[in-house]
DNA sequence: GTCTATATACTGATAGAC
DNA sequence: GTCTATCAGTATATAGAC
């Protein structure tokens, strides 16, 4: 718990940033954020109007903490392939899911505009991101130059979250690093030995 | 609702199949069921023992539904290659999600591993099915010779996955297309004008 | 087989004492 | 600011009539 480390707004946020990352907003109840955070009732409604203030509140720092956590390494040293490489490898808590990504399959998150607006500006901001890097890393010939920058960076994006839910129906994350590894041998194929078609298939 | 169609334990049974993937375990309870189901409390704990058991005949026809669909389109004519593409291609309801991938978010059927198993089972099916394919393909000269099979079949699985996880973001079923598109362009370069690196990156 | 009652616990919130 | 009391409604069943 949080009990006697920081304010009780902030105990209330931290643990409903965790809930909502193990159950989700319609699995996490007031309750279960008040016994987490070590508050009364009281608290809560005195700081926040209710569920969908503090569910906001927590949304908004987990969307901001995902999206530093992703720059510290996409804006890092490195070639464009090599920063790309280093976010797929980055250390995950895979089995966790992803806080952002799993809050996309919660009903009452993709009903509530304001809920959602976190969600998308971060999984929007992150697919820029990559496909600016995508885009550096074809002017050096790391890439393609037939690629869509947008497109494989989607398909970066994706296959993380993806990876996420092959990892938790697997109950192991090496399908989460099998996915991986994957994506990274399409993106960066190994020479000499590599013999891609030349040609379209038949 | 399906009041006059079949018999009440397949109304409730379908009842379940809708709700689970519109709203998830936590997220559905007896009383929507049994409302959408037209169905009253009796009916239901006489057929089922309870909310598990249903979810779990519900879950276990999700899942082999989904295998079916896809084998049609794996198991139909074409090339690997063409196979694989239109298993990709594949008509979606993007923004409803993947009735089974979506279970993985919800705490309660990770939790429990009757819930999990066939959920398990299904994507498990399915990458090992891609990665015959991609095998197939291989030999046939369609996909590089480097490539692990089983990567890329996690790989193409994630992506799908991922892909519901961008356009219920967004509230568009653009983005998952996008992330579709990338990994197309990745799994078959086009030639003549392909020019792929063929050193790895400096 | 299906229905209506009943039961206990929890949900999400308000009221008012301290 | 925090607490306890209270509340109408829901979650997940069980009991027993029909």
């Amino acid at each position: 718990m949080y009990s006697d480390c920081v304010s009780t707004p902030e105990r209330l946020i931290e643990a409903t940033r965790e809930l909502l990352w193990e159950r989700g907003y319609v699995g996490t109840s007031p309750k279960a954020i008040l016994q987490r955070a070590g508050a009364g009732q009281g608290s809560m409604y005195h700081h926040f109007t209710g569920k969908p203030e503090l569910a906001l509140a927590a949304v908004r720092r987990t969307a901001q903490e995902m999206r530093a956590t992703a720059e510290a390494v996409l804006g890092g040293p490195g070639s464009p392939c090599e920063r790309i490489e280093s976010y797929l490898r980055r250390e995950r808590d895979v089995l966790r899911g992803c806080p952002v990504g799993r809050l996309t399959m919660d009903p009452e998150v993709v009903a509530s505009d304001a809920l959602r607006a976190p969600v998308d500006e971060t999984l929007d901001w992150l697919r820029e991101r990559l496909a600016g890097i995508v885009e550096e890393g074809q002017e050096l010939g790391e890439f393609g130059s037939a690629l869509d920058g947008e497109e494989i960076a989607a398909t970066i994006v994706a296959t993380v979250q993806g990876g996420y839910v092959l990892a938790r129906a697997s109950g192991s994350a090496a399908a989460f690093d099998t996915g991986i590894r994957g994506l990274l041998s399409l993106l960066t194929p190994r020479a000499p030995g590599h013999d891609s078609p030349t040609r379209p298939r038949t």
